[in-house]
DNA sequence: TCCACCAATTATGAATTCATAATTCATAAT
DNA sequence: ATTATGAATTATGAATTCATAATTGGTGGA
């Protein structure tokens, strides 16, 4: 009897792929800061391994803009100017409409009712003032709104697109009125999914994005002023 | 060994970026046909250079979704199902709907008399039967297009999913009437982007992808039966 | 003192080498 | 004859080595 022994492979990651996810969480939490050169060899002896996979690696992230290569000049977190920056946001607000179309058409009542569950915590968040935990459980919520889409390519560019500023979007500090506008934006886009009402949904999923636009261009151009 | 004296050319651009695009024509010529194995060494014997490179082009590729990368099983041309590539057609089609907003805001009237003569000289493709020009002055069209948003990112997500499929789109045989209606559809673009008008643009490029993915859809399904 | 230029150092680009996992093929057992 | 087993071969994963471009630091001259 010729049982395959593949059935339940364990799991073994390239080394390169465990290092772009690696790296990605350091552009992401800011330890690596935009614009940051990168040198190849402090972090190979940092991370242990050769220079193969994390150039390797590198050239993904490269591939996704999340680092610049300059050749014979080495790797540089990618830094984005605020018209790229807008550019970025009209592309994800694009995405953002058609995953509210698809939603709507795809989601199951329990993920409806997952999501309303996120956005008690998130305004339980917001109403404490804790913005790391109100920012994550925000994360999700837009997560599991393109997850309902079923469209793997759409989160998949989602991904991709808010990875690539996400530091932009986690260091940009609200102002309270902001946040009570991503509050209100959040309300709606709840009872647009609650309804099933796509073109609802898109809509308010478009205006909330370009809301939080305004959030991280003001910030940036504060930062530059400053 | 023999001291390899390398052109200036490809001194220019580092070795792995020309073997990504080299690649990506063989995939989208068809020349290395969804589904077929790539053999590292082959390749490395056929261009000269050695597995370094490549492997790290082929690791670009795969982060594009172009190729797949199956650890200790090395690479091969990704094929994609008819779902996922109704996945990528929906996006790409909430792409060329935002594409159609920009364009009609930014473009310049050179630009669309230029348009307007790549699609005179389509038209006459068409009536002569030609179809590999044909494709190719249509792809010139679209690119215009999403040139003329002045988007950088949203050309970029364009180019990285229609390369995804290209040889699908290139491949696949548009019956008469569906060529018909590619040309009425294309009269219809023209026609609102010389009146400025992005809503009609947006909705009928969008109908135009869905009639083009109805087309591979089609050939796929042959293909299957065959 | 400042600038230009050249040597020394360093970092990157790419090839080669080494290790290990997967495949193939031959042999043996049922 | 067919299938299972295991050695041999092959291909891939990763480290190391080599070559070359860029940077740095110092010296000499104006």
């Amino acid at each position: 009897m010729t049982r395959t022994v593949r059935s339940q492979a364990i799991a073994r990651t390239p080394l390169h792929l465990q290092l772009v996810e690696l790296l990605r969480d350091l552009i992401i939490s800011g330890e690596l800061a935009p614009g940051a050169k990168i040198q190849e060899t402090v972090l190979c002896e940092r991370f242990g391994v050769s220079r193969t996979p994390l150039r390797e690696a590198l050239k993904v992230l490269a591939s996704e803009e999340v680092v610049v290569l300059t050749p014979h000049h080495g790797a540089a977190v990618a830094t984005h100017s605020i018209d790229q920056l807008r550019d970025a946001f009209d592309v994800i607000g694009a995405l953002e409409a058609l995953a509210g179309e698809l939603a709507v058409q795809r989601i199951s009542n329990a993920e409806i009712a997952a999501i309303a569950r996120l956005h008690e915590r998130m305004v339980r968040h917001f109403e404490a003032g804790r913005h790391r935990p109100y920012f994550e459980v925000n994360r999700q919520i837009h997560d599991a709104i393109f997850a309902a889409t079923r469209n793997r390519t759409l989160q998949d560019q989602y991904r991709l697109l808010s990875a690539r500023m996400m530091s932009a979007r986690y260091l940009a500090p609200m102002s309270p009125d902001r946040w009570r506008q991503a509050i209100t934006d959040h309300d709606k886009i709840l009872a647009a999914l609650q309804h099933r009402n796509g073109t609802a949904l898109a809509r308010v999923l478009k205006r909330h994005l370009a809301h939080k636009f305004e959030t991280v261009r003001a910030w940036l151009e504060r930062e530059a002023g400053a």
